[in-house]
DNA sequence: AAGCCGGGGCA
DNA sequence: TGCCCAGGCTT
């Protein structure tokens, strides 16, 4: 074979799906358009199997539109947290809220009229027409592109408009006009469990006769990278300021920008002195002072280094005006979105916490004020 | 430690 | 239109 066509590509593809495909994943059990709406949206950012258990959990709790448009945004945060890409859980719900209003209680079955709902884009709305509704709508997904860009030696970075250009335009051609569902499904489990990027399996792929690059021996090479860059390194302290029962304070965050709308301990300058801080913006008094040991994050875009700071509070503290800021249980802080960092964050806390008050109750009552804003005791 | 991922937002 | 952004996971 010279090379697919759009005559023999799918076929080729088809009969391996029947064979060796995914077929009792749990959004294909019942593929309604909000089932696959959630899944597809889950796996923009994340692989199959990290996805099964949210999605579980996700459906469980929110089992329809309706449902998901009544929720309190905050409950579907918690019930996302752990995903990350936070963002993708406000437009779930907006989108959800939308679809309620505009729609009669239903996602359109149009692909305008998805796309124009936030969070779904052409991919996104092009897998639930034709994975739910079996509409003709081709889609391009990383895995997609792998398996193209591969097949046909598409040379170049796939994020830059003209590589998205022919990777549609050969996903739209080579889009069969029945069996879409499965015929989708099977590019998306062919990248996934065959095509994969590292370690592909090429001596079992039925996509190898005609493959460009496998011909080219080239696999390794399709698609290009992207081009990389050095990440910037930014400092923060997050504080972990307990009261005496224990409690934890956490303040929600604004909704853009990292961890939007997550709760989180108060984020402050990294040369700023937290038992001075805490008095002065919070007015809350403070007994006793640790550094803990720096850690880094990273982010696409960046990292961050945070250092915790422990901080005591000599006496129990009003709850703060302002309906941003609680007080949590850090081991079951509740209803709220932590993000994975800092929820085993507050589980290491809590370790330290009661450690502090155990050595209290046995008599060590001194106050080991560190001074903070100095050098931490950290070797 | 570096790559990955689909869509939103902004200049 | 072309950048930049986000976060937990795999490799």
């Amino acid at each position: 074979m010279s090379s697919w066509t759009h005559r023999t590509f799918a076929p080729a593809l088809l009969a391996w799906f029947a064979r060796h495909g995914r077929h009792d994943l749990p959004w294909q059990r019942d593929p309604t358009p909000y089932r696959v709406w959630i899944s597809e949206v889950m796996l923009q950012q994340t692989q199959v199997a990290v996805v099964i258990p949210y999605f579980e959990r996700f459906v469980t709790h929110f089992p329809d539109l309706a449902t998901l448009a009544a929720a309190p945004l905050d409950e579907v945060l918690h019930v996302w947290s752990g995903l990350g890409y936070y963002a993708r859980a406000r437009h779930l719900h907006q989108a959800a809220q939308q679809a309620c209003h505009a729609h009669g209680g239903h996602l359109p079955a149009d692909r305008a009229q998805l796309q124009a709902l936030p969070g779904i884009g052409r991919s996104t709305a092009a897998a639930i027409l034709s994975l739910a509704h079996g509409q003709r709508q081709a889609i391009l997904d990383g895995n997609c592109k792998r398996v193209l860009a591969r097949c046909f030696a598409v040379p170049g970075w796939p994020g830059t408009a003209p590589v998205q250009r022919q990777l549609w335009d050969l996903a739209e051609r080579l889009t069969p006009l029945a069996a879409v569902a499965d015929y989708n499904q099977a590019m998306m489990d062919l990248g996934a469990t065959c095509c994969t990027r590292a370690q592909p399996g090429c001596d079992r792929c039925p996509l190898a006769a005609g493959c460009q690059a496998y011909r080219q021996g080239r696999v390794a090479d399709y698609p290009a990278a992207r081009p990389r860059r050095r990440l910037p390194v930014r400092q923060t302290r997050l504080l972990l300021i307990a009261d005496p029962s224990g409690a934890v304070l956490l303040q929600r965050r604004p909704p853009a920008g990292i961890w939007g709308g997550l709760y989180v301990p108060p984020v402050i300058a990294a040369d700023a002195d937290p038992a001075a801080w805490c008095r002065e913006q919070l007015g809350l008094p403070i007994r006793r002072v640790e550094m803990l040991p720096l850690r880094r994050h990273s982010f696409t875009h960046f990292q961050l280094d945070i250092e915790p700071v422990a901080l005591w509070l000599t006496a129990a503290a009003a709850s703060i005006g302002d309906s941003d800021w609680c007080w949590a249980d850090p081991r079951h802080p509740g209803r709220l979105g932590l993000p994975t960092p800092i929820k085993a964050l507050l589980i290491e806390f809590h370790g330290i916490s009661s450690q502090v008050s155990a050595n209290r109750s046995i008599g060590d009552c001194t106050t080991t004020a560190n001074r903070a804003g100095g050098s931490a005791h950290r070797s």
